[in-house]
DNA sequence: CGGGCCAACATGAAACGGCATATTTTCCCG
DNA sequence: CGGGAAAATATGCCGTTTCATGTTGGCCCG
């Protein structure tokens, strides 16, 4: 039963309450209620450290991010330019860059798709695959300081929220 | 009563169900369940609409989160570089030179700092405050937009635990 | 089967961001 | 008070991203 989104007054704590002329919060700075900006902050925050440990070993963020992408692929299969672009949050030329230094550092390859010429299809090398395992460990490891830092459960209720607001946003689009 | 994070095994939907041999879900990919992830893609699914919105309007994001951030200021103050790139989210030395376009363009006016001489203070210039006066309307009109999309409680819930979040997250640091 | 239309990828010039570092001012401690 | 350490900005160089556009291949329809 989806009651649709009523009305629903909603305001969490605006309205000026009868307070007096005691200027204790003059309103939450606008910043701090706008939902865009939540979100950039909370990635920033939770994605700096392990962005630096990434750069650390010299490698870029984008790139870290096509390896994770390209780690999870059944067999044989490959992913297209401009799928890693969407799923590494890229535009596709900057992708098609992306991975021209990959592909120069030996950690992808690109090959002919049979099926339709246009396409390209991208896989893992093996030094590219050594390389994912290891920050894969990293990776895992850094989630697990961070999520050490907060309540599990809320966490979990994050993960949560996060994935329907996704699914929710993106579907609807295009 | 802040009662300290404790263990709490805290699995919501792990440990392989006693399933026979149906291949449904293969578990989750990696990105689907790591929180870097999510943030970044949740916060890019949500901006990328609004983003284009301001350089349409030839608005780049770090001079709309100058903007927005400078608009909230008390009277006569203003923020300095280092806080301003904290607050946007980018490093000093390329706040310095956003706000030399900023000024530039007429946007911003820089003035020193009488208690501290390092210090420079930014304000905006009447053509800034009516920008971001512009601005403030277009981003609220989309945050409304996104916000119809997605059950109210939702949103309240994530906007809530994202504050927590970014809290903590930023606090125990340096 | 031929033309127009759309999709996938690549490229080139220009803007932008990041890192390391230089400079100036303040702070602190003996 | 002198001198070293740290903070706040600025600058230069270089790698990267972006925008606009080009090129090739597939698709659909008459």
């Amino acid at each position: 039963m989806p009651a649709p989104p009523r009305p629903q007054p909603l305001r969490s704590a605006a309205l000026s309450p009868p307070q007096p002329a005691a200027a204790a919060k003059p309103a939450r700075r606008f910043v701090d209620d706008y939902l865009l900006a939540l979100l950039a902050r909370a990635s920033h925050a939770v994605s700096e450290e392990f962005h630096a440990r990434l750069r650390a070993r010299g490698v870029g963020v984008p790139v870290w991010r096509v390896l994770a992408t390209l780690s999870g692929l059944p067999k044989g299969q490959g992913e297209t330019v401009t799928g890693l672009a969407r799923a590494c949050l890229l535009q596709q030329p900057t992708m098609t860059k992306v991975l021209d230094r990959m592909e120069r550092d030996g950690l992808v390859r690109r090959h002919p798709d049979l099926q339709d010429r246009r396409v390209v299809r991208l896989t893992l090398t093996p030094r590219g695959e050594a390389t994912v395992a290891e920050l894969l460990v990293a990776a895992r490891a850094h989630e697990a300081e961070v999520l050490a830092r907060h309540p599990p459960a809320e966490v979990e209720a994050i993960k949560a929220l996060l994935r329907e607001l996704i699914a929710r946003q993106d579907r609807p689009r295009r």
